[in-house]
DNA sequence: ACCCTGTTTTGACGCCTGTCAAGCTAGACG
DNA sequence: CGTCTAGCTTGACAGGCGTCAAAACAGGGT
């Protein structure tokens, strides 16, 4: 993996190094798309907060979001995932 | 995901989120072994900046470190990288 | 015992992050 | 148009993070 790689993979790993975001993206891959007015009320944190991690999300490239109506609906980018999932596939060390 | 796993989890995904980290991180795990020696030169960045990211990767528990005598190796710990792995294998929403 | 090289620890600095309160915007419904 | 609800943005604050210089530590060689 070359510098510039790195630079545009690590964003990713970085929005999931949160465990509420780590949440966030489980309970949202769990399912086609997710309500955020579902997604607020697993947590003890205010919503302003809650919808600061999902712009983190947002912007890492890992989920997408649409209002519909009244409410906003989130989902993930399945491409981001399997880019990190080819990422951890690197050659495991002998004595694995 | 619970919230006991994901604060589990976290670390891990905090730990590659930085372009340093995940370059140090897919070098150590493109060989058995790698020395600080060869770690260090490859970055335009001082020892002591290498050995922090080194310790913020060991405490993750993502490598492994060993002095044999001058030099000290690092390999990684695959369970880790399954653990990780294994998380990105959720299940795909439809119309991936 | 002493120094020389390789690595880690400590201390310090500025920037980034997670959080909340308060205010704002978008859409639905009278 | 007014107002209610859902969600986002802004501003502020404490704590964490990446970096380096300086100092400390570990081994090997002389």
């Amino acid at each position: 993996m070359d510098a510039e790689q790195a630079v545009a993979v690590a964003p990713m790993f970085k929005a999931l190094g949160d465990p509420v975001r780590l949440r966030l993206m489980s309970m949202i891959a769990s399912v086609p798309e997710m309500c955020v007015c579902d997604l607020t009320p697993a947590f003890d944190l205010s919503g302003p907060t809650i919808s600061h991690h999902l712009k983190v999300l947002r912007e890492a490239g890992l989920v997408d979001s649409e209002r519909r109506g009244t409410w906003v609906w989130y989902r993930v980018r399945p491409e981001a995932f399997r880019q990190l999932g080819a990422l951890l596939d690197l050659p495991a060390p002998e004595g694995a």
